[in-house]
DNA sequence: ATGATGTTGAGACTGAGTCTCAGGTGCGGA
DNA sequence: TCCGCACCTGAGACTCAGTCTCAACATCAT
């Protein structure tokens, strides 16, 4: 697959600009997070790793998912969940998401207009934006169909739902 | 203060409805919260507590918390950081935030222009919203003028910095 | 007074993420 | 080719926010 071969050449660019290697872990990894994944956990990502019996341990996992931001391949995002969730980044623009908190699906939207809005909104505020964050949380139409309450703000269900954790 | 003697009745009434009590601590919880914070941490109350000598353990802080927040009187919000801050509502309506990464400040705004974008795409993407949650980072103005270079967005200055966090 | 129900604090526990450190890897230069 | 050094790794201890458990306590209606 040419595409993951690109970001992984992108992925080294970044590495050796600053010394550092794409080593075995590290391209494993990107080759994971591009082939498979859209939104996931970093244990959902260290716990596909254990079943195809790629040893890599939690510290690398963490520490590539940091090269991977830093580098601008993989995004950190919120979706109402304590913890983050990471998207990669195949050159396709920014966006936000709707998360639908019955059935955990994530959904992309990506709206000129209401990026315009927030950058008024900081100019009228004198503020120099660098980043956003916005999930709406709600409840999707096959799931609002089949009758689905919304659940409180504070109980979201989980998104990588199938990664059983485990630990050790 | 007559004003938080107003949010005290509130939150009876709503714990009331529930056949549940406002105790000495909750009260004591709802005075700290409704007089001197705006954006705080739950330990960040927990230790301001500690400082005044009114004994109140972790759990209670937390469990009183949800309950505020289900209360409808505080909310719960991310700014940007790995754990949730709170807010209090005085009965204003909703708004989002301008978080600043160099000093940390949060400004706040609503716009209903942008709210309505919100809700014209959830209805493009037929989802039901029920909650959303955005936050801009950025450099505020006074940080600006200072020269302050915006931290990257996976390393926000902490909110709360004042309290220094004691356990046990 | 009794019992039912709700509340509390202490501290054990959890889950996500970070840090440390000793050992491993790989590349540039002699 | 070999060496040295900077970089990288895994294991596991640690941290931090938040949750859970449980025994003791408070409150209220009967």
């Amino acid at each position: 697959m040419p595409a993951i071969e690109r970001e992984i050449t992108r992925f080294q660019d970044f590495l050796s600009r600053q010394g550092q290697k794409l080593t075995q872990e590290r391209t494993s990894l990107v080759r994971e997070i591009f082939s498979t994944h859209y939104h996931f956990e970093a244990d959902e990502l260290l716990f596909k790793m254990k079943q195809k019996s790629v040893k890599i341990s939690r510290a690398t996992v963490y520490r590539t998912l940091e090269l991977l931001v830093k580098s601008g391949l993989v995004r950190r995002v919120h979706l109402g969940e304590e913890h983050y969730h990471y998207e990669h980044v195949r050159g396709d623009s920014h966006h936000d998401h709707l998360v639908c908190t019955a059935c955990g699906s994530v959904i992309e939207f990506n709206d000129p207009e209401l990026e315009q809005r927030q950058l008024d909104i900081c100019a009228r505020k004198k503020f120099t934006p660098t980043f956003h964050n916005l999930q709406i949380l709600g409840v999707c139409d096959s799931c609002h169909r089949k009758g689905e309450q919304p659940a409180s703000p504070d109980r979201v269900m989980t998104i990588g739902e199938g990664a059983m954790k485990l630990r050790k």
